[in-house]
DNA sequence: TATTGTTATACTCTATAACTATA
DNA sequence: TATAGTTATAGAGTATAACAATA
Protein backbone atom coordinates (compact mmCIF):
# COMPACT_ATOMS: atom_id res chain seq x y z
CA UNK A 1 0.00 0.00 0.00
CA UNK A 2 2.66 2.54 0.89
CA UNK A 3 4.73 1.69 -2.15
CA UNK A 4 2.18 2.22 -4.26
CA UNK A 5 0.78 5.61 -2.87
CA UNK A 6 4.28 7.05 -3.30
CA UNK A 7 4.71 5.73 -6.61
CA UNK A 8 1.34 6.42 -8.08
CA UNK A 9 1.56 9.88 -6.53
CA UNK A 10 4.67 10.45 -7.73
CA UNK A 11 4.21 10.98 -11.49
CA UNK A 12 0.54 12.03 -10.74
CA UNK A 13 1.51 15.21 -9.13
CA UNK A 14 4.03 15.42 -11.80
CA UNK A 15 1.23 15.40 -14.25
CA UNK A 16 -1.06 17.83 -11.66
CA UNK A 17 1.99 20.52 -12.01
CA UNK A 18 2.36 20.24 -15.47
CA UNK A 19 -1.07 21.37 -16.09
CA UNK A 20 -0.98 24.61 -13.59
CA UNK A 21 -4.06 23.07 -11.85
CA UNK A 22 -3.96 23.03 -7.91
CA UNK A 23 -5.16 20.26 -6.07
CA UNK A 24 -8.35 21.88 -5.74
CA UNK A 25 -8.96 22.27 -9.21
CA UNK A 26 -8.08 19.00 -9.97
CA UNK A 27 -10.64 17.38 -7.00
CA UNK A 28 -12.86 20.02 -8.08
CA UNK A 29 -13.23 18.38 -11.81
CA UNK A 30 -13.25 14.89 -10.73
CA UNK A 31 -16.36 15.76 -8.58
CA UNK A 32 -17.79 17.84 -11.74
CA UNK A 33 -17.05 14.74 -13.75
CA UNK A 34 -18.96 12.46 -11.49
CA UNK A 35 -21.95 14.63 -11.49
CA UNK A 36 -24.67 14.36 -14.63
CA UNK A 37 -25.49 18.21 -13.92
CA UNK A 38 -24.01 21.34 -13.04
CA UNK A 39 -23.11 21.66 -9.50
CA UNK A 40 -23.83 25.06 -7.14
CA UNK A 41 -20.57 26.73 -6.38
CA UNK A 42 -21.32 26.12 -2.78
CA UNK A 43 -22.49 22.58 -2.80
CA UNK A 44 -18.49 22.05 -4.57
CA UNK A 45 -17.40 24.17 -1.26
CA UNK A 46 -18.73 21.35 0.95
CA UNK A 47 -18.10 18.68 -0.86
CA UNK A 48 -14.26 19.80 -1.25
CA UNK A 49 -14.15 21.21 2.41
CA UNK A 50 -12.97 24.22 0.83
CA UNK A 51 -14.34 27.88 2.23
CA UNK A 52 -16.56 29.60 -1.08
CA UNK A 53 -14.03 32.13 -1.68
CA UNK A 54 -11.66 29.08 -2.34
CA UNK A 55 -13.95 27.09 -4.23
CA UNK A 56 -14.98 30.38 -6.08
CA UNK A 57 -11.70 30.75 -7.30
CA UNK A 58 -10.77 27.34 -8.06
CA UNK A 59 -14.31 27.81 -10.61
CA UNK A 60 -12.44 30.81 -11.94
CA UNK A 61 -10.02 29.00 -13.31
CA UNK A 62 -10.95 26.14 -13.98
CA UNK A 63 -13.70 28.57 -16.47
CA UNK A 64 -10.35 30.31 -17.52
CA UNK A 65 -8.80 27.22 -18.92
CA UNK A 66 -12.09 25.85 -20.86
CA UNK A 67 -12.40 22.95 -17.93
CA UNK A 68 -15.66 24.61 -17.08
CA UNK A 69 -18.34 26.50 -17.55
CA UNK A 70 -20.07 28.76 -14.89
CA UNK A 71 -23.73 30.21 -15.73
CA UNK A 72 -26.91 31.90 -13.67
CA UNK A 73 -29.47 29.24 -12.25
CA UNK A 74 -32.33 30.84 -14.19
CA UNK A 75 -34.77 29.60 -11.02
CA UNK A 76 -32.95 31.58 -8.48
CA UNK A 77 -30.31 34.07 -10.04
CA UNK A 78 -28.30 33.74 -6.86
CA UNK A 79 -26.34 30.46 -7.42
CA UNK A 80 -24.26 29.50 -10.22
CA UNK A 81 -24.40 26.43 -12.33
CA UNK A 82 -20.88 24.95 -12.74
CA UNK A 83 -20.46 22.63 -15.08
CA UNK A 84 -17.29 20.11 -16.77
CA UNK A 85 -16.60 20.57 -20.56
CA UNK A 86 -15.42 18.37 -23.13
CA UNK A 87 -12.08 19.08 -22.97
CA UNK A 88 -12.34 19.22 -18.58
CA UNK A 89 -12.90 16.12 -18.91
CA UNK A 90 -10.47 14.51 -21.18
CA UNK A 91 -8.35 16.62 -18.76
CA UNK A 92 -9.71 14.07 -15.85
CA UNK A 93 -9.19 10.91 -17.56
CA UNK A 94 -5.50 11.80 -18.89
CA UNK A 95 -4.80 12.46 -15.15
CA UNK A 96 -6.59 8.85 -13.83
CA UNK A 97 -4.31 7.32 -16.49
CA UNK A 98 -1.29 8.55 -15.16
CA UNK A 99 -2.95 6.94 -11.69
CA UNK A 100 -3.19 3.99 -12.74
CA UNK A 101 -0.61 3.48 -14.99
CA UNK A 102 1.58 3.46 -12.05
CA UNK A 103 -0.58 0.50 -10.42
CA UNK A 104 -0.43 -1.37 -13.53
CA UNK A 105 3.74 -0.96 -13.60
CA UNK A 106 3.53 -2.84 -10.23
CA UNK A 107 1.37 -5.73 -11.42
CA UNK A 108 3.15 -6.10 -14.71
CA UNK A 109 6.55 -6.12 -12.23
CA UNK A 110 4.96 -9.22 -10.31
CA UNK A 111 5.78 -12.93 -11.32
CA UNK A 112 3.20 -14.65 -12.79
CA UNK A 113 2.46 -16.65 -10.14
CA UNK A 114 2.16 -13.46 -7.64
CA UNK A 115 -0.09 -11.53 -10.10
CA UNK A 116 -2.86 -14.67 -10.60
CA UNK A 117 -2.85 -15.24 -6.84
CA UNK A 118 -3.29 -11.35 -6.24
CA UNK A 119 -6.01 -11.40 -8.76
CA UNK A 120 -8.25 -13.99 -6.83
CA UNK A 121 -7.46 -12.44 -3.89
CA UNK A 122 -9.23 -9.27 -4.72
CA UNK A 123 -12.11 -10.62 -6.74
CA UNK A 124 -14.34 -11.12 -4.46
CA UNK A 125 -13.84 -7.42 -3.18
CA UNK A 126 -13.67 -6.43 -6.71
CA UNK A 127 -17.24 -8.09 -7.39
CA UNK A 128 -18.66 -6.53 -4.23
CA UNK A 129 -22.61 -4.57 -5.02
CA UNK A 130 -20.72 -1.85 -3.04
CA UNK A 131 -17.38 -1.59 -4.06
CA UNK A 132 -17.11 2.16 -3.67
CA UNK A 133 -18.23 1.92 -0.31
CA UNK A 134 -16.63 -0.87 1.27
CA UNK A 135 -17.26 -0.61 4.76
CA UNK A 136 -21.17 -0.36 4.19
CA UNK A 137 -21.12 -3.71 4.98
CA UNK A 138 -23.93 -6.62 4.56
CA UNK A 139 -25.08 -8.73 7.13
CA UNK A 140 -22.50 -11.23 8.33
CA UNK B 1 -7.59 1.17 -3.89
CA UNK B 2 -9.15 4.60 -4.70
CA UNK B 3 -11.46 4.06 -1.24
CA UNK B 4 -7.95 2.93 0.30
CA UNK B 5 -6.60 6.29 -0.20
CA UNK B 6 -9.15 8.57 -0.06
CA UNK B 7 -10.26 6.76 3.44
CA UNK B 8 -7.23 6.36 5.02
CA UNK B 9 -6.62 9.83 3.92
CA UNK B 10 -8.96 12.03 5.49
CA UNK B 11 -8.36 10.84 9.29
CA UNK B 12 -4.50 10.89 8.44
CA UNK B 13 -4.52 14.59 7.37
CA UNK B 14 -7.18 15.32 10.33
CA UNK B 15 -4.35 14.31 12.61
CA UNK B 16 -1.74 16.61 10.52
CA UNK B 17 -3.96 18.82 10.91
CA UNK B 18 -4.44 19.16 14.58
CA UNK B 19 -0.14 18.70 14.81
CA UNK B 20 0.06 22.11 13.25
CA UNK B 21 2.58 20.42 10.74
CA UNK B 22 2.62 21.18 7.31
CA UNK B 23 3.09 17.90 5.11
CA UNK B 24 6.45 18.58 4.34
CA UNK B 25 7.50 18.43 7.49
CA UNK B 26 5.16 14.93 8.02
CA UNK B 27 7.18 13.61 5.09
CA UNK B 28 10.66 14.96 6.71
CA UNK B 29 10.09 13.42 10.03
CA UNK B 30 9.17 10.05 8.03
CA UNK B 31 12.92 10.21 6.40
CA UNK B 32 14.56 11.59 9.92
CA UNK B 33 12.98 8.28 11.53
CA UNK B 34 13.45 5.69 8.95
CA UNK B 35 17.66 7.17 9.22
CA UNK B 36 19.91 6.50 11.79
CA UNK B 37 22.03 9.60 11.66
CA UNK B 38 21.30 12.99 11.44
CA UNK B 39 20.89 14.37 7.84
CA UNK B 40 22.30 17.42 5.87
CA UNK B 41 19.36 20.05 5.18
CA UNK B 42 20.84 19.70 1.24
CA UNK B 43 19.79 16.07 1.47
CA UNK B 44 16.65 16.68 3.30
CA UNK B 45 15.74 18.87 0.11
CA UNK B 46 16.85 16.38 -2.52
CA UNK B 47 14.88 13.42 -1.28
CA UNK B 48 11.36 15.50 -0.20
CA UNK B 49 11.83 17.38 -3.94
CA UNK B 50 11.68 20.55 -2.02
CA UNK B 51 14.55 23.62 -2.46
CA UNK B 52 16.85 24.20 0.26
CA UNK B 53 15.14 27.52 1.85
CA UNK B 54 11.73 25.56 2.29
CA UNK B 55 13.57 22.54 4.10
CA UNK B 56 15.17 24.56 5.96
CA UNK B 57 12.09 26.57 7.18
CA UNK B 58 10.50 22.98 7.39
CA UNK B 59 13.27 21.82 9.81
CA UNK B 60 13.07 25.65 12.16
CA UNK B 61 9.80 24.19 12.91
CA UNK B 62 10.30 20.36 13.48
CA UNK B 63 13.46 21.81 15.77
CA UNK B 64 10.77 24.64 17.64
CA UNK B 65 8.45 22.04 18.71
CA UNK B 66 11.20 19.43 19.63
CA UNK B 67 10.90 17.07 17.21
CA UNK B 68 14.25 16.97 15.92
CA UNK B 69 17.42 18.49 16.50
CA UNK B 70 20.05 20.55 14.19
CA UNK B 71 23.34 20.60 14.89
CA UNK B 72 26.80 21.54 12.81
CA UNK B 73 28.86 18.98 11.38
CA UNK B 74 32.12 19.07 13.10
CA UNK B 75 33.95 17.44 10.46
CA UNK B 76 32.19 20.32 8.00
CA UNK B 77 30.91 23.20 9.53
CA UNK B 78 29.12 24.45 6.69
CA UNK B 79 26.83 21.41 7.24
CA UNK B 80 24.04 21.03 10.05
CA UNK B 81 23.38 17.59 10.98
CA UNK B 82 19.48 17.55 11.39
CA UNK B 83 17.93 14.52 13.73
CA UNK B 84 14.98 13.32 14.78
CA UNK B 85 14.06 13.55 19.07
CA UNK B 86 12.71 10.65 20.70
CA UNK B 87 9.08 12.96 20.66
CA UNK B 88 9.86 13.08 16.98
CA UNK B 89 9.43 9.61 16.59
CA UNK B 90 6.26 9.11 18.94
CA UNK B 91 4.39 11.54 16.75
CA UNK B 92 5.09 9.43 14.04
CA UNK B 93 4.57 6.48 14.75
CA UNK B 94 0.78 8.09 15.94
CA UNK B 95 0.60 9.26 12.75
CA UNK B 96 1.16 5.71 10.99
CA UNK B 97 -0.83 4.14 13.69
CA UNK B 98 -3.74 6.49 11.87
CA UNK B 99 -3.37 5.39 8.87
CA UNK B 100 -2.61 1.60 9.47
CA UNK B 101 -6.21 2.13 11.30
CA UNK B 102 -8.41 2.90 8.28
CA UNK B 103 -7.01 0.03 6.17
CA UNK B 104 -7.63 -2.51 9.75
CA UNK B 105 -10.91 -1.07 9.44
CA UNK B 106 -11.53 -1.72 5.37
CA UNK B 107 -10.02 -5.39 6.53
CA UNK B 108 -12.25 -5.86 9.51
CA UNK B 109 -15.44 -5.11 6.95
CA UNK B 110 -14.90 -7.79 5.05
CA UNK B 111 -16.26 -11.10 4.92
CA UNK B 112 -14.16 -13.90 6.29
CA UNK B 113 -14.07 -15.47 3.43
CA UNK B 114 -12.97 -12.32 0.99
CA UNK B 115 -10.37 -11.87 3.65
CA UNK B 116 -8.92 -15.11 3.59
CA UNK B 117 -8.43 -14.98 -0.08
CA UNK B 118 -7.03 -11.37 -0.10
CA UNK B 119 -4.55 -12.18 2.66
CA UNK B 120 -3.41 -15.27 0.68
CA UNK B 121 -3.20 -13.45 -2.75
CA UNK B 122 -0.85 -10.80 -0.63
CA UNK B 123 1.18 -13.38 1.41
CA UNK B 124 3.44 -13.96 -1.98
CA UNK B 125 4.18 -9.88 -2.40
CA UNK B 126 4.52 -9.60 1.33
CA UNK B 127 7.32 -12.57 0.98
CA UNK B 128 9.12 -10.76 -1.11
CA UNK B 129 13.09 -9.60 -0.19
CA UNK B 130 12.36 -6.72 -2.07
CA UNK B 131 8.93 -5.21 -0.63
CA UNK B 132 10.19 -1.37 -0.39
CA UNK B 133 10.69 -1.25 -4.08
CA UNK B 134 8.22 -3.88 -5.42
CA UNK B 135 9.38 -3.07 -9.64
CA UNK B 136 12.96 -3.92 -8.98
CA UNK B 137 12.15 -6.95 -10.20
CA UNK B 138 14.39 -10.11 -9.74
CA UNK B 139 15.21 -12.19 -13.38
CA UNK B 140 12.10 -14.18 -14.54
C1' DT C 1 35.96 29.58 -6.56
C1' DA C 2 32.45 26.15 -5.05
C1' DT C 3 29.19 24.55 -1.57
C1' DT C 4 25.95 24.61 2.61
C1' DG C 5 22.71 26.91 4.75
C1' DT C 6 19.90 31.11 5.75
C1' DT C 7 17.49 35.44 4.76
C1' DA C 8 14.76 38.54 1.35
C1' DT C 9 11.14 38.71 -1.80
C1' DA C 10 7.36 37.31 -4.68
C1' DC C 11 3.72 34.03 -5.87
C1' DT C 12 0.00 30.62 -4.97
C1' DC C 13 -3.61 28.81 -2.27
C1' DT C 14 -6.23 29.15 1.72
C1' DA C 15 -9.54 31.20 5.28
C1' DT C 16 -12.23 35.02 7.62
C1' DA C 17 -14.60 39.17 6.99
C1' DA C 18 -16.89 42.61 4.26
C1' DC C 19 -19.72 43.40 0.36
C1' DT C 20 -23.29 42.75 -3.63
C1' DA C 21 -27.24 40.79 -5.59
C1' DT C 22 -31.19 38.00 -5.13
C1' DA C 23 -34.77 35.76 -2.39
C1' DT D 1 -33.65 39.23 7.11
C1' DA D 2 -31.24 35.25 5.01
C1' DT D 3 -28.50 33.11 1.34
C1' DA D 4 -25.15 32.52 -2.92
C1' DG D 5 -21.36 34.27 -4.64
C1' DT D 6 -17.45 37.55 -5.05
C1' DT D 7 -13.89 40.73 -3.50
C1' DA D 8 -10.50 42.36 0.27
C1' DT D 9 -7.11 41.09 3.31
C1' DA D 10 -4.04 38.24 5.94
C1' DG D 11 -1.48 33.91 6.86
C1' DA D 12 0.87 29.50 5.46
C1' DG D 13 4.15 27.37 2.37
C1' DT D 14 6.82 27.40 -1.67
C1' DA D 15 10.61 28.90 -5.07
C1' DT D 16 14.27 32.00 -6.96
C1' DA D 17 17.74 35.19 -5.88
C1' DA D 18 20.93 37.34 -2.80
C1' DC D 19 23.84 36.65 1.03
C1' DA D 20 27.02 34.54 4.89
C1' DA D 21 30.17 31.17 6.38
C1' DT D 22 33.14 27.43 5.36
C1' DA D 23 35.85 24.46 2.28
Amino acid sequence: MRFLMTATGREFFQAVDDLRLSLSQIKMLTLLGEADEGAAVKRLAEQLGLSMPAASRAVDGLVKRGLATRIEDPDDRRCKQVSVTAAGRRTWADLIAKRLAGIERFVDALEPAERDALAAGLAPIVARDDVSHPTRKRAR
